[in-house]
DNA sequence: AATACGGGGTC
DNA sequence: GACCCAGTATT
């Protein structure tokens, strides 16, 4: 059980790339110099047995000794290493436990995930907890960590588990077929939670890969994706699977950095090409790999947006109105932020003065809450406070913010109507609620009073 | 193959 | 301000 590497290709000859129609060495952005040697067809870079042997237990013993304590780590059962006579309900936990911190790690930092997970932890602590959640609670709960959809096909998941009885998924391909599941977050729920041999690539994987091997080839493109697969797949641990997925992953977050890493503390830099290279040739460096990815420009969206905060009672002059609400609106359970509350707004076509805006804002209300700004049906004060630039990895959105007050008697109609039907998409809410809504909170910045 | 989808740390 | 993160689904 030697070597259940489980490819022969360390020994591939040269000629068998003849057998690939792909159009190839084609020209390549290289770094800087050419004249440093390149590892540069990608599908021919395998690690050596040497390697991959010194690699597993250089990694292992670094990871024993450095490791981060995080909370989901903890979760899982120290003593059962005998076997599987762990009760199914211990496994289904921890299993649960890896797949919600799995998701909430997507493109997200560990610092950030940990407050996000303990809460989350503690609200559904087992998978049919969360099977019994509503949307809008799931949504609140994530409100601040970004990319939505992941908490919708989290509950979703929870769901359909539940439903179909079978269990926790526990294989690749089983756990694929759940919705927000992609390659990635498969092989890390296999390997951590029920140590399946099976290898993981996010983008530490790639960084660590790149430079053990300094690939220089955009690391984006299909062909390196599916050869860095291939190559975390050589390395991976045949005992320690999960462990040594997060080992190479935790390596990446803290000593293999992006910008400026730590080789001198690094486990493994004796295996380092990029490292022999940078100490041979002084246009190299570390950081040279893996090759910089020019991103697209992210497009600009401007928006107009208004605080509509109701009175019931009189006004209190200059006195702050602690019994006011304010009006959210939901946003469409499609698209960006989708379902979640915000403060009314409306796209608008590009910059925009203040009478446009206002304009906008008019027609929106009067479609919307049948109010008629215009008319000075009990206005108390209305003014624009300030604009805020909120940047989305692929939009810069300009609002423009005003501040309307009014007396709730400008819109009785909304107000007698009942809340809580299902087709609302609106509604009142006093400060203290609003402060757990997170997102649009550079508007809500605006309410120091 | 490219784009939509958040938000926050870090240099 | 640019980069980039324990990515996935959709176009």
């Amino acid at each position: 059980m030697d070597d259940i590497i489980g490819n022969t290709q360390n020994t591939v000859a040269p000629s068998d790339q003849s057998k690939k129609k792909r159009p190839r060495r084609v020209v390549r952005p290289k770094p800087k110099s050419t004249q440093v040697e390149k590892s540069d067809d990608i599908e021919d870079i395998n690690f050596t047995k040497d390697e991959t042997v010194e690699i597993r237990a250089s990694l292992l013993k670094w990871y024993d000794e450095n490791q981060r304590d995080l909370p989901w780590r903890r979760i899982s059962s120290k003593g059962e290493d005998e076997e599987d006579n762990e009760d199914t309900e211990e496994s289904e936990k921890r299993a649960y436990a890896v797949w919600v911190s799995e998701v909430m790690l997507q493109q997200t930092r560990v610092q950030t995930v940990i407050d996000y997970f303990n809460k989350w932890m503690t609200k559904w602590p087992t998978l049919s907890h969360l099977a019994q959640a509503s949307l809008e609670e799931v949504n609140e709960m994530w409100a601040g960590l970004g990319y939505y959809r992941r908490a919708r096909f989290l509950l979703e998941g929870a769901k359909m588990i539940v439903e179909e009885g079978g269990g926790f998924p526990k294989a690749v391909p089983a756990l694929r077929k759940v919705k927000g599941i992609g390659e990635y977050t498969a092989g890390a729920i296999a390997s951590i939670a029920f140590k399946e041999v099976v290898p993981v690539v996010d983008g530490n994987v790639v960084r660590v890969i790149a430079r053990l091997k300094a690939v220089s080839t955009n690391p984006k493109e299909a062909v390196a994706v599916k050869n860095t697969w291939k190559l975390a797949g050589q390395l991976v641990d045949l005992c320690r699977p999960g462990d040594f997925n997060q080992a190479l992953m935790e390596l990446g977050a803290t000593v293999c950095t992006p910008s400026s890493p730590s080789c001198n503390e690094c486990p493994i830099s004796t295996k380092c090409r990029a490292l022999l290279l940078s100490r041979c040739h002084d246009s190299v460096q570390v950081t040279d790999y893996p090759m910089k990815i020019v991103k697209a420009k992210q497009r600009s969206d401007f928006a107009a947006v208004t605080v509509v905060e109701v009175l019931e009672g009189p006004r209190m002059k200059d006195e702050a109105h602690p019994n006011s609400k304010f009006i959210l609106v939901k946003r469409a359970d499609k698209g960006l932020l989708a379902g979640l509350w915000e403060f009314p707004s409306v796209l608008l076509d590009g910059e925009a003065d203040s009478v446009t805006r206002r304009d906008a804002i008019d027609h929106y209300l009067k479609s919307a809450f049948d109010l008629d700004p215009t008319k000075s049906c009990d206005i108390i004060s209305r003014e624009d406070v300030g604009e805020y630039v909120h940047v989305f990895t692929h939009i810069r959105l300009k609002m423009y913010v005003e501040w309307m007050v009014l007396h709730v008697k400008c819109f009785k109609k909304l107000w007698n109507k009942k809340q809580g039907e299902d087709d609302i998409n609106w509604k009142f809410v006093d400060q203290q609620t609003l402060s757990c809504m997170g997102l649009t909170s550079g508007v809500r910045k605006k309410e120091k009073t």
